[in-house]
DNA sequence: ATAATTAAGTTTCGATTCGAAACTATAATA
DNA sequence: TATTATAGTTTCGAATCGAAACTTAATTAT
């Protein structure tokens, strides 16, 4: 048996991913940068919907990206729901149209997930965790966690809240994308 | 602890892959597809290295990529070797500055393998090669595999050739991506 | 052998991305 | 009230992107 890097295969999973996300750009009628703005607006949270975390998660600059969801915007896929304190801030709203095409690329992972037994998954769970920790901290930067990873997450009886923010949060928003997510450090 | 799945973790790994390419590109002052363009011929063997495999691989049209391999010879990243045979076809090969690019790429991930205990390493490995296998026949499309995992590779006591083109393979090129690349059926 | 077809790659076109920088409007601070 | 910071848009030039026409060389059919 040839020898395989774990690399080698998070390389093959990511041009499948990519090859993937590209062949449905091509039908939908958009560039991938596209696909990936519904696929972050999907999971981010109410702290995260703006047109300046989303520069951020991208790393574009913001005139790129003012553009580019302006165009999202003319064909249906988002609109802009102005911020009712602040008025400089819009809040990026997927439509169902927008909705229907971020489902479609989460779709290739749904396949893979039932395969692997629950102990064996277990497994790579772990190693990926160890990994994705140490990416985390070799490369230093933001990483857009959700809050079940934040130190910013505080538990009691009632549930969950932000430690940052004071505001309780939904066991669905624990799953979403932060921008004010800190990861724990193991220093 | 909340539940992850998998799935999370490589998305999160995703976006850091992505994250730090786009970095490296805006360091070089390239785009991202320049240094995909980079990773592929990196990796790719002597019957892959062609405009219209890059092309297939990318999944875009073949004036897209043309134009784009004509900047990076013009700055200076590959060049066009001629095929001896066949005077339609080049060979892109990349220049010192070009493999360079490619290995600062390839960096990122050199972090993260040495991290991970060998025992479960191959677990890991296990478990991420029925993902793979799965998810290419979930999606049925060219995955541009390396000849350790092709049909077409024949062993023997002499070493390894290519039963398609009847060629002697080198154990370099066993690593390299190949146009031919056929995965075995499990059905 | 010549003609028709296929294959490899380039060029052109209009729409869009991209970064940089100037600009507008609102909010926060001094 | 004046200054500064924040959120986002607009403008500009260079490059990507897909589509389609085009060139040249190889292959196939007649």
């Amino acid at each position: 048996m040839i020898h395989h890097d774990i690399t080698d295969y998070l390389e093959a999973l990511f041009n499948i991913q990519r090859g993937e996300q590209r062949k449905l750009a091509s039908e939908l009628g958009l560039q991938q940068i596209h696909l990936q703005i519904l696929y972050y607006l999907e999971r981010c949270n109410r702290y995260s919907d703006s047109l300046l975390v989303l520069t951020e998660f991208l790393g574009q600059t913001k005139g790129t990206v003012s553009t580019s969801v302006a165009l999202l915007v003319k064909k249906g896929y988002l609109i802009k729901q102005p911020d009712p304190v602040d008025k400089r801030k819009s809040h990026l709203q997927l439509t169902p149209t927008g909705k229907d095409a971020a489902a479609r690329q989460s779709a290739l992972w749904q396949a893979g997930q039932t395969l692997l037994g629950e102990s064996q998954s277990e497994q790579v769970r772990q190693a990926l965790d160890i990994l994705l920790r140490q990416l985390q901290q070799a490369n230093g930067h933001k990483v857009f966690g959700a809050c079940h990873s934040c130190q910013h997450l505080c538990c009691n009886e009632d549930g969950h809240h932000c430690g940052l923010t004071n505001e309780a949060l939904s066991s669905a928003e624990l799953q979403q994308i932060c921008v004010y997510h800190q990861e724990f450090c193991n220093d």
